[in-house]
DNA sequence: AAAACATGTCTCAATATTGTGACATATTCA
DNA sequence: TGAATATGTCACAATATTGAGACATGTTTT
């Protein structure tokens, strides 16, 4: 058992709805190499489902987020581990961010989980002011577009990496010099 | 009659199921103001209904691309067109793509259609080899990752102007400056 | 206004999806 | 090995979604 039955089901349910939300359970379970009643023997229903992934992608999204800022004093270094992280999560950052755009994160969560949110919002913040006041990002541009095209890259990314599977690294490279240059003044 | 019922329904289903490709037909009904009955009436069943969108985004968002192809001899103004185009388009242009790279276009579809692609396809890369050649753009890209980067950027651009509706003409002008300076030499 | 057309309401059957019980088979671990 | 645990198979009811008929109500056109 190499991974974990639950949690090969929550991968398997982060890539597929990541592609179609209201895709039904079965997808998931095969997805899974599983049964559908195995899914449910750990998920009493699709709802429980969905928020596990929520969860799960709060966790590792965060876990990545916060290391890439621990991971350096420097602001650009800061940036590309932040990039790379995201594109490390793949479809976990992905479906995360929609899942936010598209509830307009109505959740309140609970307090440590909006403080770590706004933990790695602000500091990602800081860090474009931060390039943006040494003249490497454009400073007309707005932390908001920033943010989303950032998402935006990581998503391309993770397609990217989906049909053509052979040059991760390459395409990590590409996609940071992408969203550099995207954003430098 | 602003726009015809039936317009109205397919434009409903593409913003729908580009966002929630196995959503309920009810919703694209409630998003087209229209009831679920009516919807039947101008589609046999859900098939029919994505089978038009399909036609419709082809349609639409070729029409969109060759007009911006033609627009003029300059590569680099072609490029840019081309990018506006695909944000025009929007929800078109995303649902176009993510449907064409989830089904590998399985679809044959006819002689006209394929010509028509293959016309645009010939033409994006003819414009970034054009690009490449005078020192313009990246010459370690690959075409791929430029295509893939610009359906990101797209997509980007629909979300963000999804949520922040206000400055379209600013979003779109900070679309291009990062797709243009994230692929330049 | 009358005819023609488009849409809504209500209804219903067909189908698909979901969630679970009962029991058979693995698989793991002491 | 034998008990405990995990998963699969089959069956089933509950619910949701789908597609369409019959008829009422609007809306447009002539």
């Amino acid at each position: 058992m190499l991974i974990k039955t639950k949690d090969r089901i929550i991968e398997s349910a982060i890539e597929v709805f990541n592609q179609d939300f209201s895709a039904p359970l079965q997808k998931v379970a095969d997805n899974a190499n599983v049964t559908r009643r195995t899914l449910h023997r750990y998920f009493k229903d699709r709802d429980e489902l969905v928020t596990t992934c929520e969860r799960e992608m709060e966790i590792s999204c965060k876990k990545a987020m916060i290391a890439a800022i621990n991971s350096s004093d420097d602001s650009l270094v800061q940036l590309e581990n932040m990039l790379n992280a995201g594109i490390d999560c793949g479809a976990k950052y992905s479906f995360f961010y929609k899942l936010r755009q598209r509830e307009g994160h109505k959740h309140s969560k609970s307090n440590k989980d909006s403080e770590d949110y706004n933990y790695i919002y602000d500091s990602f913040k800081r860090i474009i002011a931060d390039l943006q006041s040494k003249g490497i990002v454009d400073n007309h541009m707005t932390v908001e577009w920033i943010q989303n095209l950032h998402a935006g890259i990581v998503n391309s990314t993770v397609n990217a990496n989906e049909t053509d599977n052979s040059k991760i690294k390459i395409i990590k490279k590409f996609a940071w010099k992408s969203f550099i240059n995207g954003i430098s003044a």
